[in-house]
DNA sequence: CAGTTCGTTCAATTCTGATTGAACGAATAA
DNA sequence: TTATTCGTTCAATCAGAATTGAACGAACTG
């Protein structure tokens, strides 16, 4: 017996929407996964797959891979709907914790590899050094630069948490 | 009279380098991009369009788009050089800036066309619900998402300023 | 003046990564 | 059991952006 609704949005939402799909896009993300997150966002009640495909216009592997990539940052659950065997989805509300989360999983991990990538750099303008591939001037002006870019790193380091408090 | 040097860079520059364009390419600036401004950082001394595109190995129009690229954002400048008539570049050492500027270019303007898109949005949720086309809860539930997302935009704006007096 | 050199532009190509349709396995229903 | 529904996976396709080669105009050189 399948429910045959209107399964439109109104123009709020439509926008939002979309509004949603290009911030992700913006970010290196897929549009899809954003436009999805956007229409879970204002849905005062959880979605199917099926929904979500055929509100977004997409196909349902599209739907399907964007709700496990959501689901795998916990910025969406999976509701149990009594009576209906398909999954049903709804948007994580609190953005702080998904800000929290997404910087302790994403941001936090890079900044750290960027730090020891930089220490690994300087060791290695050390060896450039021994093996006379640079002047001094060179080697004083890199190693100069390098230092500047690592008292940043560290101090990007003590902002984001106090950052994330004040949010 | 032209100069054949070796034209190859030690490895710690090499691979900062090759850091650099990762960062952009991660932040969906074309890599070519990252690369120059990489290599320019390390640079002891000014590069002409050559040298760069030689040194990565990308087509002189690469090098021309990307450090064009490089010059909006203020994040290198060109230097003459005496006696000779090309072109020369070198990076903006100071991030500081760098990042400023970018803040006040790139986010500041997004972060307020967002701001405005939201109360674009929470007319159009109001006419919508004249116009007969949601719930009483779904006006309710929107209208309450919305506002949570309204409320840390203002915090989001509040809280850019500071950080950057931070760093 | 003709002949170079330099940097930019633009159409064509190439790459990367998002999206899809089809096929599949698992779970449910009949 | 067989048939159907649901969600995932995977190879193929598609779109958009980066990159290039070629052509051009402007500035220099001799």
């Amino acid at each position: 017996m399948a429910e045959t609704l209107s399964k439109s949005l109104p123009s709020s939402r439509r926008e939002f929407v979309e509004t949603a799909g290009r911030l992700c896009q913006r970010f290196g993300l897929p549009r899809s996964t954003g436009q999805i997150y956007g229409l879970l966002y204002l849905a005062p009640s959880p979605l199917s797959l099926d929904d979500i495909a055929e509100l977004l216009s997409i196909s349902k592997a599209s739907a399907s891979t964007g709700t496990r990539q959501l689901l795998s940052w916990h910025a969406i659950k999976q509701i149990w709907v009594p009576g209906d065997r398909r999954d049903h989805f709804e948007a994580v509300g609190d953005l702080h914790d998904l800000l929290r989360a997404g910087y302790e999983k994403f941001f936090r991990p890079k900044l750290e590899r960027s730090v020891s990538k930089m220490d690994h750099l300087l060791v290695c303008l050390e060896a450039d050094r021994k093996a006379g591939l640079l002047t001094k001037e060179e080697h004083a002006f890199c190693k100069e630069r390098l230092a500047h870019l690592r008292s940043l790193q560290t101090r990007v380091q003590k902002l984001l948490p106090l950052a994330e408090k004040f949010l």
